[in-house]
Parts: C-alpha cells; structure tokens; sequence
DNA sequence: CTGAGCATGTAACCCGTTACATGATTTC
DNA sequence: GAAATCATGTAACGGGTTACATGCTCAG
C-alpha cells in the first residue's frame, strides 16, 4: 500500500484528487504512476481511516472539489513509514525477459538491432529526465545547496533516474561491442 | 503476459513446473520471479492453447510429474514476441518514494542514515550479483567469445543487474555527498 | 517417525489498468 | 456547437501474492 503512504506524503499542502494526479504527471512520474481510478478510491478509504479528512470547495472553473487535508494521525502513520528501512521490492523488466531469449532467433544481427533500438529508448529517457533538471537548475553555482528541503529530496529521486538511465546506456553499449566482436570472429 | 513468453522461452528444453521454478530461483531472478501457484494455472493455459504439451513421466524420487514440451506453435508464438520492440513497462521504486519525502523527518542525519542503509542494500546485491558472474566465468581470457549463444545472451542480462546496482551505488554516493555538504554549510 | 525435498494444485485477496459514466465551464 | 479542461467516481478484469491442501520418497 505504497500509493497511500505517498499520496499522505503529498497532502503536506490541501490538494483534491485530480490535483494529486497532476502532481503525479509531473513530479513523480519516474519512479511511480497512479490513474484517478486508483487515486479516488484509496482517499476514500484512508479519509475512512481518520488519516484525512475532506473539505468540499467551490472551484472557479469546473465543478466542485473535495480538498483533502492530512490529520495528525495520518502525519505520524507517513512519519512511522518513513522511519522504517528502505524497502527494495522485486522488479520484473521486460525487456530483460526478451533479452535473455535473443538466441531463439538464431541470427546475431537481430539481437544487435534489439539492443540498439533498447539503447534508443534509454537515451530518449534520459534526454526527457535532463530536460527536467535544466528547467530545474538555477544559474548560479551554489543553488542546490540553498535549495529548501521539499524541494531537495525530490531532486534527488529526479537524479536517480538519470543514474538509471545512464546504467542502462553503459550496459547497451557493453552488450552491442560483446555482440558486434562476436560477429565480426565468425 | 509476459510469463508465458517466458515459459515458453524456458521450454526449449521439456520441463516441469516444479523444474521451471527452480529456474527462476537460479537465473531469471535478479530481474523476473513467478511463484509455483502462478506458474501452473499458466501452463495449464498455455497447453489449453496449444503451445506446449505434457507427458506423465515417472520421477524416481517423489511423485509423478508433467514434463512441458513446447510445440510448433508455442516456438511461433514466441518469436513473434522477441521480434517485436522491446517493451520497457513503468517502474515503481518503493524507495524513491521514501526518498522523496525525506524532508518530512526534518533531520538531515536520518536523511543520510536512510542512504547509507540503501547504499549497503545494493551493495549486497551487487555482490551477490558478482558472485554469480565468478562462478560463470572460465580462467581463459576469451571465453565469452566461445560461450554458446544460450550460455551468452542471459550472461548479458546478468551484466544489466550488475550496471544498474552499479548504478544505484553511484547515486547514493552522490546523495550522501550532497546531504553531508548542507548539513557542514549549517 | 520426523523433516526435507519433490511434486501439483486451489482460493482469497490486493494492487493496478482499462473502460465506462456523468456533468460543469471555458475557449474556439 | 464541439472540444478541452476540470472534477469525481464505478465496474470488470488481469497479474501476482499468500495461504492452504495433498501426497510421495528418502535420509537421519
């Protein structure tokens, strides 16, 4: 139940659920995703839990809103779950699996081409992730040091992405002069 | 459904599901994993749809057990799916959310022992991961050359969980550079 | 005779996705 | 009047996990 801990952690500012989407578009979309359809019923269910509580608002354009706020109790539930070890999961990636069976194809030149094209990919991610720092960055050279706190930790993440991403580079590159020498001995 | 491509990659040799687990354990597992109680209602579905069949076979320790064998039609299907792009999915990194709202905790040393407790996380992955890559390799110099093309392409993804922990290890380090900075500049 | 490893399965549940349903307001 | 954006939800389904159920054989 992740997405509760993280949409506690987001309502350190009163936000309605279609805000928390957007914030989600924009913030953290490089490590985590939520649809409305998830994001909706998880609210209702920790506002059943006492960690929130709503406050209907007229909007300006569109129609009314539910502004949720974070009680005490649901502080202390994300403080409790930031308190506790880093917790690592198991990942399943995709294109490792088609990776690993690159020799059912019995043609090299293929598996040349899948890791180009997988390298591509990486690489249209990374620019999309460095884009974002640049908009980021100020200009002078000391401005990640005075950078306030709430906006220092989410740089951070934005950063391990970009580490991702090069690692994921690196290892394409590694992997397509393994493929190419073998070719080129045959 | 990607754990039926896999399967069915897995297959090229006839199995069990009990065999095919072990599998996972001992080499698909730093980047997919399946428990026995999904691997067999999938090839129970998979023989439904023609792509593999089974033999009772006789086991001489324990009881009887299904051998899979893939069919025309299983191969089919799976080069249909290594032919097309490969298929990057989204991520969810548990401990990216944590490290995005670090700031809550408003200490900056629980920030850092939060890193350090992660970077020792990968770094024991890497290591097992480098274990691993120990075992496999020959004392030649060039013996990935003359690895067989099955032997070849799963060391590779072997080498992307040891670029992307690398990865992660260079991030920590980053981050802890960094928090140790603001914390001397107060 | 107990426990570990071999072997196969079902059931309940959780998280997340896609599709569907509704309706207001503003802009072109 | 159509399309875009704001705004909230429900329903069906899929993939995966945990727990449960069963039973064989071998080693100590």
């Amino acid at each position: 139940m992740v997405l509760k801990y993280i949409l506690l952690g987001l309502l350190s500012e009163p936000a309605s659920g279609y805000e928390l989407k957007k914030t989600f578009n924009d913030s953290l979309n490089h490590f985590w995703a939520a649809e409305l359809s998830q994001i909706y019923p998880t609210l209702k269910k920790m506002k059943s839990e006492k960690l929130i509580v709503s406050k209907r608002m007229r909007s300006v354009i569109g129609p009314d809103k539910k502004l949720y706020s974070r009680t005490k109790k649901g502080k202390e539930e994300l403080l409790k779950w930031l308190s506790g070890k880093p917790l690592y999961g198991y990942y399943r990636f995709h294109y490792a699996a088609q990776a690993f069976f690159l020799s059912e194809k019995k043609d090299a030149k293929k598996a040349l081409q899948f890791y180009c094209e997988l390298r591509e990919m990486f690489q249209t991610k990374l620019a999309e992730l460095e884009q974002i720092e640049e908009s980021l960055k100020g200009m002078e050279p000391g401005w990640l040091d005075v950078l306030p706190e709430e906006s220092f930790y989410p740089y951070l993440t934005l950063r391990m992405g970009i580490h991702k991403m090069a690692g994921n580079i690196a290892w394409c590159d590694e992997c397509i002069a393994h493929i190419e020498r073998r070719v080129h001995k045959k």
